[in-house]
DNA sequence: TATGAATGAGGGTTCATTCAT
DNA sequence: AATGAATGAACCCTCATTCAT
């Protein structure tokens, strides 16, 4: 029977999204409070009802991210079939986002910024990609069938599938004209895979 | 009056060493013109003597990084030898340069941040990396007769090439413990480049 | 609908005496009214429900403040006995009161900050230390008797004595362990009175 | 041959003759660095090369205060002729300070009042009563000849004679047109001291 | 009556940049 | 060439006050 029956479920998810948006547009630096404000259609003040400062929106921003991120590994391991399918699948799907919002992009290389200098931020990345890391070393471990054409072990093969996926990346960034992500990304997988047995 | 009639010769890499030690050290925005007087010895105002404002003394150091990374390139291109000793020489001469200031790698983030949301500065990492794949392409398809065991075209294999090592470069950033740069990369690298012949 | 039809008379005293504790412990300027509203267990919405503003809040304070300062004086007038023990029991009274709670000496010496600012807020005051003079006047007149050690008039006299009180107890704030506030308040007192006859 | 001879020499003062004007006209709280570097005929931005913060700037105020009034002890100590002359002498010179700006009264005042929440505030204004009551009960005791009429010993005068102007002062504040501050001083310091030998 | 939510109006502090010397 | 001094323009964050329920 409160007046709204929960503003903050509703007011956190509005103001990351318009952080996010602005965030993309402008870097963190560059915002100011009151942008985000403007995008989420509040006031500056209405903010700091939800969050402590601009530092902390950037922090539940990041959290939001890595959550998504982890829940779309859970979907990875999920899919059934044979593993090359489910790498390709999972592997458009990361691409299908990028390119929904490319914009996006610039949070991360200020975060790898950040990281690069904290080492507490770094922590943190070191999980996230720890446990991508394993996932897939996993994965590849279960298809080993499939992999008789590489000369890597599976740890070997996923860290350098995940380089992989983040310099094309950033290639694809760079040039999106010239790089044709999802056929550079196909074609790289396949190259470290090796032949198809 | 001043014995040397070009003190510019002299001030402007020493303003240029100081603010790339501070903006490793803090980043971009975090760094005041005062931080950078204070690193170069000078005074806040003697900054404007060479430099227009501070996104001009980062505009300057990012050129001064991309003559020094071409450089590298003309030395890949002179070196002699069979294909897989010179990629290698390569790789593991920039893992040094890393290695010896990896704070330095932070900048390079904010900058591909910076990148990723204008295309004026995108268009300068554009021809970077264009010129880089170019490069590697030509000499690839120069020793193709050690590819046999790639699937790969010289293009691709460049842009393979140069996603992985970024790719890498930032996993052993964040987990410089866990990753072995040096021996990832030679690995990798193999990997793509298939069996020797 | 609410069982007591007047919750004025309820809310009113708790709010005052929440402000009276926050105000003594931070100060008017420090204090916000989320401040007292958390001390008197309401909301900061509910404080504008008896009160129209924080300088009304305050100043409806003072008012108590006076209000019970002038009760006091009542009983003093009315305390039987001698002149000297009199004006002992009262100023011993007074004291008690301060040791009770030494914080709230910081809301005097705020509002003797304002009053020294404005003429409005002066007058309060005069009112009241005016009365507190002439009843003291009138009571030195009534037992002049004793006073015969005394080469200053009652008028005179009330006024050092006044002036007695305020000063040693802000030499006792400064430094309670220090000044003998019940001693020297004697001690003065008998000095300013004279040897008793 | 510096551009400026010293500025700081000339600003500070500049600064704290401003802040006391306008700290004097509405009050720590009320007044913003703005109003202060109006006054001082300066940006806001110049009073933070002065000052680090306004706390600062109060603070520099009050410690100037305090030793403007140490040298005025000094001026008593070394005042030759009879005590109660010097004595007189000594009060006079201080309410003729105060009538020259009666607004810095405010000040104090506001300073009382968080001295009596602090106790790191309270030391400092212990510290200045403590001097000045030794000073002046030495005063008394060289002066003992004159004082036979005194019940009180030299230390318990010096206590009360500070009390006595404290308080007169602050009666005066309240009702300058009603407290004939340099008579009713005059008169209750004969009052004390007792009759002249 | 009571409150959770919201906001307008600042206020202290910072900093890139300019200027007088 | 060089700098100490100065400032205008922001920007983060706070808070008294209001409003919808």
């Amino acid at each position: 029977m409160s007046p709204r029956p929960d503003a903050r479920a509703e007011r956190i998810p509005q103001i990351l999204a318009a952080a996010r948006a602005v965030f993309a547009r402008s870097g963190f630096a560059q915002t100011r409070m009151e942008d985000i404000a403007r995008e989420a259609g509040l006031s500056k003040a209405a903010l700091y009802l939800y969050f402590d400062s601009k530092d902390d929106v950037v922090s539940a921003l990041l959290t939001q991210y890595f959550a998504e991120a982890f829940a779309d590994l859970e979907t990875l391991r999920q899919t059934p079939g044979p593993l090359r399918r489910r790498l390709n699948a999972w592997t458009q799907r990361r691409i299908a986002e990028l390119e929904a919002d490319p914009a996006f992009l610039a949070i991360g290389y200020e975060f790898f910024a950040v990281a690069a200098r904290q080492e507490a931020v770094r922590e943190v990345l070191r999980g996230y990609y720890h446990r991508y890391q394993v996932e897939l070393a996993r994965l590849l471990a279960e298809g080993r069938a499939e992999l008789s054409g590489s000369r890597l072990t599976p740890p070997e093969l996923a860290t350098t599938i995940v380089a992989l996926l983040e310099g094309l990346t950033l290639l694809w960034m760079v040039d999106p004209q010239g790089v044709n992500l999802r056929r550079a990304t196909a074609r790289a997988l396949n190259g470290v895979l090796g032949p198809p047995a």
